[in-house]
RNA sequence: GGGUCGAUAGCUCAGUCGGUAGAGCUGCGGAUUUUUAAUCCGUCGGUCCAGGGUUCGAAUCCCUGUCGACCCA
């Protein structure tokens, strides 16, 4: 790809108006010129012409399909037949040996492409993104799925086809044939000797320049997005190669793809909120999933031993740079394994799609473009993960933000007697206490500053057991923490975190702990303190499961929401006895962030949800 | 749910103390046969997010609402 500017976005200016028509062909084309009052007939009454307002510019174009009309041609033409099309990607690639260098710049040498290209045509299709006009000869942009690759319309070439110039505007598609060639700045080139309009582009795209910068309209107007910034296209096609590689790691490790439903008349497999919806027929009130979890696992007690499901979850909850309500997911499951061993594939998982992903996108010329992502990652793949037993990793928190080895009990402390204080008297007001102890402990350091301690205290109040305060602890002592505290040998990256050991109380489908029946066996991995995978032992004793199920039923009786219902059927199918096995989940959208150096999921789900336009909230 | 910031031409943005609404790009007309945001000349283009208020006068000040971004919950 060429050098782009800053934004990304590169559109090439008008071309002034051609009203010479001493070059007309003899076909009798009769070039009509566009003025205000020339108006022909359009599909949506009288356009008035002049003026660049919205309507102006499309009523402008509109009279130039119309024209194109009244000459017996179509402006949204389908008889375009490319069989022999040549991407511009694989032209550039086959010109490749000509390249100067350095060969960043895409410089050709002229000589070397002239004697490659021969005087044999090439046939290309795609959108004009860009327009310089010189009179007598044109440089025209063309963008096609692969790449971009500039026209050279030239009249003395093009003869009397020449005057379709006039009626092609940026963001049209055409297609061209001509013979590859080097201009004088050493851009590769076709020298065009026939171009048609196949597709009149009525909206004009965004500003060359700047581009199309406004989030909103971006992610309402992806198919405006797409063409304005470039590498919006590089970053969905990042996800499916990235999804491409999941697959393929695990095809080839004899695993079994299978869909599950989404409909599903019980909550379960995570704890979130569910969307309602409802089938009439059945007149049956349903959930849209929020994991596929439980029906994998059945699958795993009718013997296929390993099957995986990369599908949409749905999950009623907020909105963030982190959070889509609808989003993809990929669960695995492998019997005869445990997580010890999915930390194992785990590292070789990502490692094998992240190559996958270098692979695809050096093949479709832009490793640049990868290389810029790699550089922007804050975290590396390169290095063995860290592995950390959830009770160590606070210990180490604490321990790095300079606080006492007694600072959970004190923590456990304030927030009983906080508890105790709110179901006295709910309605009381600020704490004082409080405010001091929490002065007290945020003022021993400046990271010690950046805990959120309100937060912290309140979910230690609300906690009901050991295991769910330590959980609390570690999700605000720890883990923000984690990509300060595991570094790479250099100390330029942070690494990714395995926490493992997970109290039971806040994993109810793990396996218990052999040794500790107080924790699980279960990890998290934490790419920059970013929650990336989840993966447990699975629990497989029926009856450990119903309590666990039962324990669900009565915290939302208590006024949890995020809870599951309890599974009559998932109980009966462990009944039957599934296999020992472990279950690895991972948030898609998440990792597409991390590989292609996305801030927000918004940058890799091509429509995220948004408030419907102009519609009142 | 709360706070901060933002919304002005198709796009990117200015707009002073409250006094006729501006630029660049796009479009349109013209010149130009090797450009790279081409260049040069001319020109069209506005529900200043919506509604209300203050004022002789509001893009500007106030209130309410809508949408968005960021932060917090």
């Amino acid at each position: 790809m060429r050098q782009r500017p800053p934004s990304g976005a590169n559109y090439g200016s008008a071309e002034p108006g051609m009203t010479d028509r001493s070059w007309d062909d003899a076909s009798g084309v009769r070039a009509v010129p566009i003025e205000p009052g020339n108006v022909v007939e359009s599909n949506h009454g009288a356009p008035e012409v002049g003026g660049s307002g919205e309507e102006a510019l499309a009523a402008a174009r509109r009279v130039k399909a119309a024209r194109i009309r009244a000459d017996g041609r179509n402006p949204f033409a389908n008889d375009a037949e490319l069989g022999d099309r040549a991407w511009v990607h694989a032209l550039r690639t086959s010109f490749a040996s000509a390249l100067l260098e350095p060969k960043a710049e895409l410089r050709y040498d002229a000589a070397r492409v002239a004697e490659l290209a021969g005087a044999a045509e090439v046939h290309v299709a795609g959108r004009l993104t860009a327009r310089r006009g010189f009179g007598k000869a044109v440089f025209l942009r063309l963008v096609d799925a692969s790449g971009e690759l500039q026209l050279f319309a030239k009249l003395d070439v093009m003869k009397g086809g020449f005057s379709v110039l006039e009626e092609l505007d940026v963001g049209d598609h055409v297609e061209a044939r001509g013979v590859p060639m080097v201009t004088k700045t050493g851009e590769l080139s076709l020298l065009v000797s026939s171009l048609r309009l196949l597709t009149k582009a009525l909206r004009p795209l965004p500003e060359k320049w700047h581009g199309l910068t406004d989030v909103d309209i971006r992610y309402r107007r992806r198919y405006v997005d797409l063409v304005a910034n470039p590498e919006v296209a590089s970053v969905f096609r990042a996800r499916t190669l990235i999804v491409q590689g999941l697959r393929r790691f695990l095809d080839d490790d004899g695993f079994v793809e299978v869909e599950t439903p989404t409909l599903n008349t019980v909550v379960g497999g995570a704890a979130a909120r569910p969307f309602h919806t409802h089938h009439n027929t059945l007149d049956l009130p349903l959930f849209l999933r929020i994991a596929p979890e439980l029906y994998l696992k059945r699958l795993l007690v009718g013997g296929l031993e390993r099957v995986y499901e990369i599908g949409r979850c749905y999950r009623n909850e907020g909105i963030s740079p982190r959070h889509n309500p609808e989003f993809t997911i990929l669960e695995f499951y492998q019997a005869y394994a445990t997580y010890e061993t999915l930390m194992e594939r785990t590292e070789a998982l990502l490692r094998s799609v992240d190559q996958y992903l270098e692979r695809g996108m050096v093949a479709s010329g832009q490793p640049a473009i990868y290389q810029r992502w790699v550089e922007q990652r804050p975290f590396t793949l390169a290095e063995p993960f860290a592995r950390v037993r959830m009770t160590d990793a606070i210990a180490r928190s604490v321990a790095a933000l300079g606080l006492g080895p007694d600072t959970r009990a004190d923590l456990e402390r304030r927030a009983a007697a906080f508890a105790a204080a709110k179901s006295a008297d709910p309605g009381a007001g600020r704490d004082p206490e409080l405010a001091v102890f929490i002065e007290r402990v945020a003022s021993v350091s400046d990271a010690a500053r950046k805990v959120e301690w309100a937060q912290l205290l309140r979910g230690l109040a609300k906690a009901e057991t050991d295991g769910e305060r330590t959980f609390t602890c570690y999700e605000y002592l720890a883990e923000p923490f984690l990509w300060q505290q595991y570094r790479s040998a250099d100390g330029m990256k942070s690494l990714p975190v395995f926490i493992i050991d997970y109290p039971f109380e806040v994993s109810p489908l793990a396996r218990r702990k052999d040794s500790d029946p107080s924790l699980t066996d279960r990890f998290e991995l934490f790419v920059h303190s970013r929650e990336l995978c989840n993966a447990f032992s699975e629990l497989n004793d029926p009856d450990d499961q119903a309590a666990r199920f039962q324990e669900q039923v009565s915290k939302k009786r208590r006024g949890a929401e995020e809870t599951m219902d309890y599974d009559e059927d998932y109980i009966r199918a462990l009944e039957h006895g599934m296999p020992p096995a472990a279950g690895f989940g991972l948030g898609v959208d998440r990792l597409v962030m991390a590989l292609a150096a996305q801030e927000s999921i918004r940058d890799v789900i091509a429509f995220p949800l948004l408030r419907p336009e102009g519609t009142p909230g």
